[in-house]
DNA sequence: TAAAGAGTGGAACATATATTCCATAGCGTG
DNA sequence: CACGCTATGGAATATATGTTCCACTCTTTA
């Protein structure tokens, strides 16, 4: 048993022993090192048993860990957490509680934390709005253009890059045909000329609509090529000549357009499409089956 | 045993019941009364013979009184008062609440819709949970290291790519030397070659941390640099060695690790960057001016 | 490839903790 | 003042939870 000479006197002493010995840890001990990091609360409330169930480990291995780090046995790591967590909040009664959780919302200015507070703030609210703005139709419409598409090529420059280096990564992933048109080397152009008939574009495209993206789309039409737009508004240059659009409101803050909720939309798009093909491949395989 | 018909669900709705009842009970339960409303926290975190001592009562005393309150022990009451303590404090309550998401979720179909808005809700959560795992002085600090930074590289590969390449791209837009290392043409190790001592490198990588990042990071350090990593632990291969850390819980929707947290946080360091850029310009300016 | 060592899972065990039960004390009422 | 009823304390019991131990596995090394 490497135990540590000292004992750790509060929770933060020992988050900080566990940070620098992490390295030196067993598979499991690193495991059930990681889980304490990340949920001091769950060893501060639940049971031997239910957090390593949580962490994938028998509770004597908890038992080792704790012994591993000076402790008597795990009880008494868990009382180490659980007066970190009193002292943390329990100050505080209830009403103090809540008007604290108010405040960090609220406050404004330019310092660091509440800027960051500000972004939570919108970017949360843009997200939710997402359900205002694209319907399980739409969803649903994006997907089977997806499903029936010999090969995906995706576009996206400037802010919306990051979105389409996303999709184009993910459906890559999910074992899509895909094509990323990055316009690198200067071959945004060139890359179009491989969109055929049965190929889709998925062109991503934000208010000052990228010159570049508002060409790949109309090149693609030209090809015979299908499109859908992901985009601020049903009438912009990405999204007119579209087969289909969904339509994002992104947050603002501070005049500086924000990305969240397209992210979030992308990864609801192609996740989707990959949960679809599995279970057609799965459909399809048991028919040939029988 | 006078009990209430309904069982409350809530410790809000117990607090209520134990007013409105006040007057009715005996003398030891009105004791016990009384400290269940001062120590909420007590209730929820300490054993019974603790509890019983602390209000010079016996431990059956609270038993009897969990019962003539419709519970069916005094351990349910101790479980309401622990899930008050996490699903009031946001500070608390991030995973417990995602763990319920997950519940309520994995019961439907992962039809369009559904699964729209579970990520609308999952990355929802994640964005506020921000304000828990980095603080003010966090985001001061990684800005401060931009700031003195003489040139920024920014590396991130697979999933955490497009986060990577947004930091890239508007640090560049804010006027700062930039070099994005994209790994393109299998240049990734080579491009770190640029490093050099004042030089800041921002590492994105998320769980099975990818070797390439790992490698980066390390080359940043031996050749003097100073390294700013965002990723999912403290304890992380790219977080080990860095400067400084700022963490990020994902959210995790049927399995698939999210985004919108990272996005929201990036955008959040660079434009808080942006700021401090051209306030510091502004003073410098006016230094000269004078 | 075999041997030694550390690491691990799981069942058996010990302990801590909640709950029940009953004898008795306190209190109101006839 | 005595009777009966409710409330109470504390010991006995049941249960939940933590801990130990040992056989087995997986690595490492010779």
């Amino acid at each position: 048993m490497t135990d540590v000479p000292t004992t750790p006197a509060s929770a933060e002493e020992l988050r900080a022993e566990i940070v620098s010995r992490y390295e030196t840890l067993s598979k499991r001990l690193k495991q059930i090192a990681r889980y304490i990091l990340d949920e001091p609360n769950d060893i501060a409330l639940e049971t031997l048993a239910v957090i390593a169930e949580r962490c994938g480990v028998q509770p004597s291995a908890i038992v080792r860990f704790a012994k591993s780090f000076g402790f008597e046995g795990a009880s008494q790591m868990q009382r180490l957490f659980r007066d970190g967590l009193l002292s943390n909040n329990a100050a505080l009664g209830y009403s103090e509680r809540v008007r604290q959780l108010d405040q960090t919302t609220s406050a404004q200015d330019a310092e660091p934390a509440n800027l960051l507070s500000e972004f939570v703030e919108g970017n949360s609210l843009a997200i939710q709005n997402l359900l205002q703005t694209v319907s399980g139709a739409d969803m649903r419409a994006a997907v089977d253009l997806l499903m029936a598409a010999d090969t995906v090529h995706v576009a996206g420059f400037r802010r919306s890059f990051p979105v389409a280096s996303y999709i184009a990564y993910s459906l890559l992933q999910a074992g899509k045909r895909t094509v990323f048109i990055d316009g690198v080397g200067g071959l945004g152009l060139q890359q179009v000329h491989a969109i055929g008939p049965g190929d889709l574009l998925i062109a991503i495209s934000f208010h000052p609509y990228s010159e570049e993206t508002v060409a790949v789309v109309n090149a693609a039409k030209a090809h015979g090529g299908r499109v859908l737009a992901i985009s601020d508004s049903l009438v912009s240059p990405v999204a007119k000549p579209a087969e289909h659009v969904l339509q994002i409101r992104e947050a603002e803050v501070r005049k500086f357009r924000s990305l969240s909720a397209s992210m979030c939309l992308a990864q609801a798009l192609v996740i989707n499409f990959a949960f679809e093909a599995t279970r057609t491949d799965g459909k399809a395989r048991d028919g040939v089956g029988t």
